[in-house]
DNA sequence: TTGAAAGCGCTAACAA
DNA sequence: TTGTTAGCGCTTTCAA
């Protein structure tokens, strides 16, 4: 710690009336310069900029809002799971962009998947009188919003959507991106493959699974009950259960992990086996350097980004007074080949190699 | 998109009068239970609660404000990079984590390396008077910083701290993390070691930039002009320039790279030009999976939640009236070696072989 | 223990 | 074109 020479100054803001008086006009017609309404003479409007930029006078936003009619603070609340997981990081970024065309600020926390600090953080940003909220629920019972609802307060659920819950939402195709990847596996031949996720109680595991099981029912597929896997919350948890898995005598040849930490953790097993070459995985959500890593990692790729600006078009919308009936926006998934989700089980393998031989 | 059954409700938010008619007492009687002053008789204090919670009642918390000799918002502003980049949502993470425990919310937002864009965006946070500012700041000149300062905002900069502006900062220990990372590839017998890095007008590649010259002049070492490549904002403008350095007469044999998006440019211009195994890299920033990558990233660590959580502190110290003198707080960094800045040079690498072979 | 009145900084409504 | 007055929802101040 370095203490510098200068001390902080102490406080005081000035005022629309501070500004009138010293531009010596009323304060109505300083609050029409400020905000650009028309009607001031050239001269006065010089004035009374001149003498709010010398007083460093910031008209007080929550006075205004106060006041105004339409009561808009021009700030919007989000609520993500971890504001520095990635996934999360790119859809704020994203409900960012739309929100800086409008001028509006974004209030933001995380959740942490715990339903108390969601209720908690809705109240919190209720009573700054966010405009809006845009939520990646984790409360499995959302009644907690009826307040809000009732006050008339649009709410857009994102990434995952409430069951038994009428509200705007915007998801990933879960079950459809589950499947495909499931399918891919079966593509290259495997018949033995393990479901890894994160807890099941939250909507898009759910989902995952759900797909991974239809894919596997269709191709007349049994799957042991070791081989689903979920309630792996952490790189470490994944880990564990992938290692376990692997070594266990109904180990699988390939595995569809079904979330981005999961999908890290199952990795690392492999490396630590020594199997990544021999094992094939499919992770969902892509990753950063996901296509440098040997083999790359094939992976189902969602669109947080996309999911984050429709979510904030659409809360917009309401906003504006949108009161059309309630939507559910489902965005695709895409298949992203880099490597390990091509991976031939071993007896194909063996037979590649054999047939290879022939040559 | 579906639609569904549902219609979002039409507007009314219950005031603090609409709970003193339901409970029968006077708007005081209400404000001090709200608010949990004490000295309200049990039978008011359950009628009143009972009202708010009937009404969907939340206190107004710009009125509340407005009206309260301390003015406090409860909210802070923080103004990153940009919200997505790892290292600004890690510190992004820390001050929340540090403002939850004071109920204290945070407004987000991205700068984009763009001084208007900061300038913009402390006046709309200044507007909702938010109670202090945490910015990691772009704009060279922070002049326009002078009528917060006067309105006593505290002010907190974090990574970088402004030249020629007396405050408050938490910065990294760039140079000395700088001479680290490159008297380890000097002692790893590089002497041709390159400099690449983000954008020279950042205040943290130009100190970076120094500890690297530093200690190639303390070990005699002349620098070529064309081994310091600066402003390189992408990995796609970093990849560039590496590919174009590695295949230039004057190729260096290692590789600083003072960034953590330079870092993975470099490392696919490495890959690209299959010289991952015998170029040596040594990072400024740590990454995930830095570790499984071939080879593991050397990287010297700063430590952004560390950051972000002194600077939180720091900044709650001045919101609460701390007066003393502005301090500059600097983190260590830390060098973790993983492979790659632990490759040789090629003339001891053969060397190393021929050694090898006559065991 | 409870309440009435004033006013925070601003804009709506109206007047000059 | 400019200004005056009231009041947004709340807390402060003061009185009962």
């Amino acid at each position: 710690m370095t203490p510098l020479s200068g001390t902080p100054a102490p406080s005081a803001r000035a005022t629309i009336r501070d500004v009138a008086a010293l531009a010596g006009v009323s304060v109505k017609t300083v609050s029409r310069v400020v905000n650009r309404e028309g009607g001031v003479s050239a001269a006065l409007t010089e004035r009374v900029e001149e003498a709010a930029h010398r007083l460093g006078y910031r008209p007080d936003h929550g006075a205004r809002t106060l006041r105004r009619t339409d009561r808009r603070t021009a700030t919007i609340g989000l609520l993500l799971e971890d504001v520095e997981n990635p996934y999360s990081a790119a859809l704020h970024r994203a409900v960012e962009n739309v929100a800086r065309t409008r001028g509006v600020a974004v209030l933001t926390a995380s959740v942490d998947e715990t339903p108390e600090r969601e209720r908690e953080l809705v109240t919190a940003f209720a009573s700054r009188r966010v405009d809006g909220l845009i939520i990646m629920p984790v409360a499995p019972d959302q009644a907690h919003l009826d307040a809000e609802r009732r006050a008339g307060v649009p709410v857009v659920f994102v990434d995952r959507s409430p069951p038994a819950f009428e509200c705007d939402s915007v998801v990933a195709d879960n079950a459809g991106g589950a499947t495909v990847a499931t399918r891919h596996l079966l593509g290259a031949g495997h018949r033995r493959i393990a479901f890894l996720g994160d807890r099941l109680a939250i909507a898009t595991t759910h989902e995952r699974r759900a797909g991974y099981l239809a894919a596997l029912e269709l191709a007349g597929i049994d799957v042991p009950a070791q081989h689903v896997v979920t309630d792996l919350p952490t790189i470490e948890a994944a880990e564990a259960a992938a290692v376990a898995l692997l070594q266990s005598s109904a180990a699988p040849t390939a595995l569809f992990t079904a979330q981005n930490l999961v999908t890290i953790g199952a990795i690392r097993a492999l490396r630590r086996l020594g199997r990544h070459r021999d094992v094939a995985v499919v992770g969902f959500d892509d990753f950063v350097l996901a296509d440098l890593l040997e083999p790359g990692v094939t992976v189902v790729a969602q669109d947080p980004r996309g999911i984050g600006r429709l979510a904030a078009e659409l809360l917009f919308r309401r906003v504006d007074g949108d009161a059309g009936p309630y939507l559910r926006q489902v965005l695709p998934t895409r298949l992203i080949t880099r490597g390990s989700g091509e991976i031939p089980p071993p007896v194909l393998a063996a037979d590649a190699a054999g047939a290879g031989g022939h040559r």
